[in-house]
DNA sequence: TGGGAAGTTCCATTATGTGAAACTCAGTTT
DNA sequence: AAACTGAGTTTCACATAATGGAACTTCCCA
């Protein structure tokens, strides 16, 4: 009962662990494991255990590591496939991407993180970070401070606070009062952009996705390179992406389940 | 204590419920989760809880239903990357299907089932039922036959045991005899055939993966269709793919990680 | 062949999970 | 409008399952 901010329950304990193995990005043993984590040996042994057992982690005995297991993937291609956004996103994002010759990027706010659901390239894609399934900073990338505008002011303070404002480069949005006067802005404006502020030479045009009802839903950007194009040009494609946000938005929505309850057959 | 199969402690349990999330393939209410599940509703109610504060499943408040959460997709992403296979396959797998012009699979053994763990699309893709993440029957694939090849024989006769040896086509190898008889061929060849016995018009040629000390790491294969191609037209590539094959194993032995420990810094 | 570190097991203690039942609160139905 | 319904939520006495210090077993390296 110190701090609730992560996990009381033995699940969340195990999912911690869990992470802590994902977040090493090479299989570890368990040595490894015991030094970066704060449970107590026997404690973490059990939960390795358990979570290899489970198919969670994957044990290699020739090395003695642990890695994620092939569970995780599987479940994460259910997730994949069952987000509302993602698959119905798909084909809107690939003819965005065709229209406009650029990256395109779909993504949704993971706890105070961006995260990559999808990402179509351009014919010649740009060498750039983004991948699905990465996460990067809200605070700033196109996608992140367009869903970050989006937000009701109560989880907006705490996704705030829970920014690092490291000054990627010199155009990093540093601070909150700038990135605040920065989400005033978008929402005056209805998207934004990323003015190389995460990566030098990256620049996009980012737009949310919201539901009918105004919810967020998450968000998709138009990337390219100073090298190649620029803000003003970027800027001309609004009108198609906000058309793409909209036609992804309408159709998540009708998104619903054959009906209340389904058969309880295979 | 009665069935020991699944899940004995409470993180067993969770993931039960997480599964069976999965399973359904779009968001579900809670009544219809309750109807699926062993556990009483009090039960039931508080994993959904803890799984969703946990990030792992997502509620929509407006629909009032659970579907799997994004923190999976972030932790399939990484455990996609520290796969030993995967991002060290990637690069000669995508050069074996520029060489050869067809599709390539990348498979794992999960449990008793074939998980397609990467997939390089030919120039003309097939259409056909397969993506990465999917998992599919092992006794009626090319990739599925190969791995099973090369399983010791507890293993493997705990995995048979567990397959439907449904008939999906007229060419599915449908009982044990069948499908050990083939084993045995493929061991001599070391190499295997999908000779339409999954899908119809769909075959393939699937080569071992294996480490140098010749434990099972996955398989590949060269997929194609009945109305492009032959199957003696494919064999003619298995020296190429005999070639990747290595070529993964190789790297994937040396694929150590830095140092026994790591520095503690972020 | 001994010293040390990694990995594993034990078991008394106690924190956590458990689930029947009671409650709340919509949205019906009478 | 009062009673009913059923999904969703909370409560609480009880029991199971998690906890972690310490002891034990490898295995490696000197």
């Amino acid at each position: 009962m110190s701090d609730a901010s992560s996990s009381a329950g033995t699940v969340g304990k195990a999912l911690e662990v869990l992470d802590l193995v994902g977040a090493q990005g090479r299989p570890v043993r368990f040595a490894e494991l015991q030094g970066l984590s704060r449970f107590p040996k026997a404690t973490l042994y059990r939960f390795v255990q358990t979570l290899t057992n489970e198919g969670m982690l994957s044990f290699d005995p020739e090395r003695q590591t642990y890695g994620l297991g092939i569970r995780l993937v599987r479940m994460a291609h259910n997730a994949w496939e069952q987000s509302s956004l993602a698959p119905i996103a798909r084909r809107h994002i690939e003819a965005l991407s065709a229209q406009v010759g650029e990256t395109v990027h779909l993504a949704q706010l993971d706890h105070a993180q961006v995260l990559y659901v999808d990402k179509v390239n351009a014919r010649e894609p740009l060498q750039m970070y983004s991948q699905a399934g990465k996460v990067g900073p809200a605070y700033c990338t196109g996608v992140g401070k367009v869903m970050l505008a989006y937000l009701d002011e109560d989880l907006l303070a705490r996704v705030i606070e829970q920014q690092s404002f490291h000054p990627f480069t010199p155009h990093t949005l540093n601070t909150e009062a700038k990135l605040r006067d920065e989400l005033k802005a978008i929402q005056n404006r209805g998207y934004g952009f990323d003015r190389e502020e995460h990566e030098p030479g990256i620049i996009c045009v980012a737009h949310p996705i919201l539901t009918p009802g105004g919810r967020l839903l998450g968000a998709l950007s138009v990337t390219s390179s100073t090298g190649r194009t620029s803000l003003t040009a970027l800027e001309e494609f609004v009108p198609i992406i906000k058309e793409t946000a909209n036609a992804i938005s309408v159709e998540a929505a009708q998104w619903r389940f054959p009906d209340t309850h389904q058969p309880k057959g295979s």
